[in-house]
DNA sequence: GGTTGAACTGAACGCACGTTCAGATAGCAT
DNA sequence: ATGCTATCTGAACGTGCGTTCAGTTCAACC
């Protein structure tokens, strides 16, 4: 056997990347094998190697993608001109867009220590630069008197790991409602920074 | 050769538990074998298992012995009688205690998932008590109308992750203060639940 | 000072890992 | 119909895994 009936390097590629971002976000880069990885492509291991030099770049190539791409959304966002209406902002569109793709989310905050050092460094300055966009709302919003910030480094992460944590218990059917969560989020994003 | 000298039971079994609480929180429970938590130690892998069953065990007594900790600490806590005290004095609480024990926290957090369904369920069940002890703070700020929050469920997720977060970041000895973050973040939980 | 037993070694068990590669197959061009 | 080549298989490579255990060593006790 080996070729199988209508399949195509366009679509297995795409379902390596899929499974591996899958299977990674589960149960982690370490724990999962590239025979499992295969197995759910329903492919043998060795084909995975015609769509990845290895293993590792499987797991850089979906951060890098992953940050890319939140980065470019994130700078095509229409921006407010108030700190108050970019920071309402910036928080309704990091809640949503980690709503969108929990899987990728998950794994760039958990697997970036199975990155080895090379490229850990690339996805660190791609999150510092995300994390700087949050800094300066805050920074202007202190400079214009709006926000009561002792710190706005701290604040930012603070802020940050508020609206990323949302993906821990969020289920899509629940209680609440995407943009209800999305609301409220802001709310308290904006009330923490002291906004008035 | 074989047993060294000096050493004993009473020294090896706590140093075992502490490389692989090390090398959990620095490489992920799957991403460590029982060789180099033996190295570690500086003892041959089969000594491990006078020690511990097995790996699995390793990590579940690690998370049960923190949460139980963590549980029984905030319980002796001194606790204010008014919400804003309480909401307060929970947010100096953990994030002192988190600061204290960044590995085990990050582990914590990090590797629920590497635990057997039985296991995991128990860490779980204790998560959600302390998790339920913030909740009836801000319930009973909600009813006292001190706080202003509209889904006390999702605050309380919010809150945690916003002050479980600060272990990212903090570096002992940087520009900030142990007490001076707690302070902030204190402050920051506070009026995101629009405290007055 | 001989005996005992706790503490540990070192080798081995079967298994799975990431990765490679020669060979087989199937769809496409001719 | 035939040949070509992208796609995939299946077996193999060396390595390391978690775990077991017979055997060795040393401290403590009588």
């Amino acid at each position: 056997m080996a070729r199988k009936i209508g399949s195509h390097a366009e679509i297995t590629g795409p379902r390596v990347r899929a499974a591996a971002l899958k299977m990674f976000a589960r149960h982690g880069f370490a724990a999962v094998s590239m025979r499992q990885i295969a197995a759910e492509v329903g492919v043998q291991a060795g084909a995975l190697y015609l769509y990845t030099p290895d293993k590792q770049s499987l797991l850089f190539d979906i951060l890098r993608e992953h940050m890319d791409h939140l980065l470019q959304t994130w700078d095509n966002e229409p921006r407010p001109v108030d700190p108050c209406g970019q920071l309402d902002a910036f928080a309704r569109f990091h809640v949503l867009y980690h709503l969108d793709r929990p899987e990728t989310v998950f794994i760039a905050y958990m697997e970036l220590r199975s990155l080895e050092p090379t490229n850990f460094a690339v996805i660190e300055a791609l999150r510092k630069r995300y994390e700087n966009g949050l800094e300066e709302i805050l920074d202007r919003g202190v400079r214009a008197g709006v926000f009561a910030v002792s710190d706005t480094k701290l604040a930012t992460m603070a802020l940050i790991a508020m609206l990323t944590g949302v993906t821990n218990w969020f289920r899509e059917g629940g209680r609440l409602g995407r943009a209800e969560v999305a609301a409220t989020y802001a709310t308290m994003a904006l009330r923490a920074v002291g906004a008035r």
